[in-house]
DNA sequence: GGTTTTTGACCAAAT
DNA sequence: AATTTGGTCAAAAAC
């Protein structure tokens, strides 16, 4: 995700289709707007009378609206919670490696563990609307390779929700995966599955998955390295928007500078939430993270700050009004 | 008969 | 140096 660092709450919100027209000011921030939603094939505006197409502008602003309102809580809430507060002065999701990554927890050192088990391939975050993903924590760690020189793995950690009484421990990322072993680990009683990429070996790619020592509901999966290969598409996992549907409206938004980086995905009921640790460090509590960004109080620090960060950004009102103004009709 | 999963054994790093 | 632990291998079983 690029984060700026010229904010302390840096709004990168990536949302809608591709363009039609030429790209708006708000688009170019990556901002949807109202009149970009409108003529997307999620909204029919042009094919209505104009009263039919304000009313559906209308429902869609609210409903974009009330998206962006719950995002505004879940950042303020993390933005102002000092529980992410231990982080470097770049505050970047793309630290160097010798940042990323405590000085014994490359990949490659087995000790070092889940400190360093936070990882991220960089893919499995698309499929969060099927499955339930919740978090997910991103660094980069150096793996030492034969000839002394080390090679920067994305790592990420996701977790996601699945029911309970499924065994199987397979997360649907939209790749494919080959389990190579199953080992139950010390401080939790539920067995770890480790995957490779099923393009092994040409992919490196691998993922361990564990069931959730507090929550059996939840499992939590670690992807190393990135794919080399675009992920197998299959019907029925595009967005819907993309697909032509008239699905969520796909979002994300990204805080940076001191503090974390946070996607929201709003492609769930709800809206999925990525926390994307900037240093090597491993997140205390992301769990309880991830139970605070449901709260109600969570959400209403959120509206304010992302209230006030819109309000306050000069460039998304005058793209915002610009846009409204084109699809007026002409007098 | 080929592919994938399971599972005990093995290895290496950490303690 | 011995033990513990996580990760991987590979033969057997299952599909």
């Amino acid at each position: 995700m690029e984060t700026a660092r010229w904010s302390p709450v840096c709004l990168d919100l990536m949302v809608g289709l591709p363009m039609v027209r030429e790209p708006s000011p708000a688009r170019r921030a990556g901002m949807r707007t109202q009149a970009d939603i409108a003529s997307s094939p999620c909204g029919r505006a042009a094919s209505m009378t104009n009263g039919e197409a304000s009313k559906m502008m209308e429902a869609k602003f609210t409903e974009v609206s009330e998206e962006n309102r719950r995002l505004t809580e879940m950042i303020g809430y993390l933005y102002a919670n000092q529980s992410f507060a231990r982080h470097s002065p770049e505050g970047d999701g793309e630290q160097p490696a010798s940042t990323a990554a405590s000085p014994t927890s490359p990949v490659g050192k087995k000790r070092s563990r889940e400190s360093m088990d936070t990882s991220d391939s960089g893919d499995g975050n698309s499929d969060k609307k099927m499955t339930g993903m919740v978090e997910a924590e991103h660094v980069d760690v150096e793996s030492p390779l034969s000839n002394g020189t080390c090679r920067r793995i994305k790592v990420k950690r996701v977790c996601t929700r699945i029911d309970p009484s499924d065994t199987s421990l397979v997360v649907k990322d939209g790749y494919q995966w080959r389990k190579y072993g199953q080992k139950v680990t010390r401080d939790n009683p539920s067995p770890r599955a480790y995957f490779r990429c099923a393009f092994a070996p040409s992919c490196p790619v691998k993922k361990k998955v564990q069931r959730s020592a507090e929550d059996s509901s939840m499992v939590e999966a670690t992807y190393e390295g990135e794919h080399n290969h675009p992920r197998p598409t299959r019907a029925g996992e595009l967005p819907s928007c993309a697909a032509g549907g008239g699905g969520p409206v796909p979002c994300s938004i990204s805080i940076n500078s001191s503090g974390p980086t946070i996607t929201l995905d709003l492609t769930k009921d709800g809206g999925g939430v990525q926390v994307v640790e900037a240093a090597g460090e491993a997140q205390p509590d992301l769990k309880k993270v991830c139970r605070e960004v449901a709260s109600p109080e969570f959400r209403a620090a959120l509206v304010e700050q992302m209230a006030r960060e819109l309000t306050g950004d000069r460039k998304f009102t005058d793209a915002l009004a610009a846009a409204i103004l084109r699809k007026l009709p002409d007098y």
